[in-house]
DNA sequence: GTCGTTCCTGTAAGCGCTTTCACTCCGCTT
DNA sequence: AAGCGGAGTGAAAGCGCTTACAGGAACGAC
């Protein structure tokens, strides 16, 4: 290392020197300015390779000048720098779930489960809700120019954003979504569950007349529950309502939505299109002097915490919201391990619950 | 332009194309190489320079140099690279979130109301969640090398992390912890509000035999309600449980820990530390025959959607969980934007939010 | 005409890593 | 005694941007 240390070490000072007094750095709040890997080799007395090769174990390094290596990263608080390492290597290690909303617990399950196995395989994970904002497609690509494979969660972005995205090579795995390019897809069970939850009205409560509350434009899962409910009730010679009463998927739009139906129309059974709808409009029926599941039967979709706890308990279908996140998590890390296999589309089942919000039954669940 | 054009384009052609001929890359699922900023130039026949200068607006450019680079932008698809651009500035524009689990809606929502301010910011935010795994420091000291500023919550890591974070600059703002460091804190108003709870069950409905469940020690903000709740009982001279029924935050938890300590006790009102145990109290309380509130009252704390819809509806105390996002998104902004003034400590505001679970009341709220 | 000025643009030096290649020792074989 | 292979290390080329600095050109003003 005779002089090569220093040379080595005094090149680099000379930048970092120059680095510092450089103006036109806007003055952000960092201070402490961080260590480098000259820094450390520097006070190692070892280049800058050596230093790297200790800190990855990418190749055999002498035991003395490991811990020679190891102390300066000690005494400096020497942590690499994330983005020239990502330069450098090509990777982000870091992926990111893209949702059109974050609230409600169907959007946090996911995300949550998501999350956990994504950390679990080290990888880092940003998230993005696009609020239905105009900007989507920008922050989206934005977003991707920051990981490695990206989870896109219904119809967030459009099909164009998609094939550009598939197109550079990203990884990309859709979830709740019809299968575009060439990417991976998870979604859950619709139409077998929404088959069954409405034949369970129509046969076995005998109800007749039907409402069915939400947007059935936004988001795969809803129009195929949708179509199922449809077939169902043609098939059974049941009235069948024309179009669903459009709701936005939360409380107070189904409460809103529930409301106005019911002052019009009294439907016997109002199937919605999630669990929120649906304790909007138990609001909105207990509002109006009506009993449920007596006067207006109610179902919802998700089961989430509130319909186990509210009252009467709200019948709806049982989604694994959090493997739903955690098998995208794990399909994405399979692609960007190489795996170069056809794309996968898994459908994940789901579980009918009845409870008391769909009219009374012999065995009482609740 | 002359030569020079040539000379770029061609000077960075070779070196492109000894990248890609170069061994040793691992072949990651990505296929088709972006293109960067040298192979828009050459096709603008420009210079690097001027194509970032078109791209961030930071200098004058001609109209028809400008429409040259936008097309060849366009024709390449081009999307700056990230990593480079972090590196070259020495920032990330991102900031990250750390909370200890992300199950629950109250961290749901936390998230939430974080992730949108931040968004509208410009800003790209990266979530990690510590599930209190062994790795958290090293989790953190990652996360922390992506962003250019911290949120975390609660008591996530020990204070040494977070002197050590704010050693290197790093803009930090803590919830729902005890102010370390520099670094601003917010969190929702306790003592005050746990005062109310409890006072209204003291002297409102005249209980005097209580329990308090929850842990007490992960978190300020319970340990500081369980300090109130306590101070409270203490000056009515109604006996002070010597220690809060241990039991963490999940409607399981709580319902184990109620069944056990109702088979033992009867405490005539549990004070729980959130509405998920309290949720699980009532139903543990109803599985042993018990009557909420006629036999035992039970609170809770966050208002959550299924507090609202539980029966009976469950008195809780209701806190501003997206503000609390949304304000250490702010605050984050305003410290990346240079504010180096004295760390704040903001208190956002609280509700006790009176329902059936705690007794019958003149005027009930349902 | 000459001399600022104002506009545009190109050159090149970083940013802080990873990794290839080349080279030096050493201990062992033949 | 010459040769060989492996272990350990350093030099330097990249990774793809941003930006300070240095002109050149066009345009008025005197």
């Amino acid at each position: 290392m005779k002089a090569l240390t220093g040379t080595t070490s005094d090149g680099r000072t000379v930048r970092r020197g120059a680095a510092v007094t450089r103006p036109g750095r806007e003055a952000t709040a960092r201070v402490g300015r961080d260590a480098t890997i000259y820094q450390v080799a520097a006070r190692a007395g070892v280049s800058i390779a050596t230093v790297s090769r200790v800190l990855r174990g990418t190749a055999p390094v002498a035991d003395a000048t490991r811990s020679r290596v190891l102390s300066a990263v000690d005494e400096l608080r020497f942590t690499p720098s994330r983005s020239a390492r990502s330069l450098a290597e090509g990777q982000h290690a870091a992926n990111g779930i893209v949702f059109p909303d974050l609230s409600g617990p169907y959007f946090a399950e996911v995300v949550l489960g998501y999350e956990e196995v994504a950390a679990e395989l080290g990888r880092s994970v940003l998230v993005l809700s696009t609020h239905g904002r105009q900007a989507a497609r920008q922050m989206v690509m934005d977003l991707a120019s920051r990981v490695d494979g990206l989870v896109i969660l219904g119809r967030t972005v459009g099909d164009d954003v998609l094939a550009d995205l598939a197109g550079r090579g990203l990884p990309l795995v859709l979830m709740a979504r019809d299968p575009v390019a060439s990417a991976d897809t998870v979604s859950s069970e619709n139409t077998a569950s929404a088959r069954a939850l409405t034949a369970h009205l129509v046969h076995d409560h005998g109800y007749r007349s039907f409402a069915y509350l939400g947007n059935t434009t936004t988001s795969r899962d809803t129009s195929q529950r949708w179509a199922a409910f449809r077939s169902v009730l043609r098939e059974a010679k049941v009235p069948v309502p024309r179009a669903p009463t459009p709701c936005s998927f939360d409380e107070e739009d189904g409460r809103v939505a529930a409301d106005r139906l019911l002052r019009r129309k009294r439907p016997r059974a109002l199937v919605c299109a999630n669990d929120e709808i649906a304790l909007g409009a138990v609001m909105a029926a207990e509002e109006l002097g009506l009993a449920v599941p007596d006067d207006v039967a109610v179902t919802g979709w998700d089961d989430v915490m509130a319909a186990r706890h509210s009252r009467p308990g709200l019948t709806t279908v049982r989604q694994p919201m959090r493997e739903l996140g955690a098998w995208a998590a794990r399909r994405l890390h399979e692609r960007l391990a190489g795996d170069a296999s056809e794309p996968r589309h898994e459908v994940l089942p789901t579980q009918l619950v009845q409870r008391a919000s769909c009219g009374h039954h012999q065995k009482e669940h609740q």
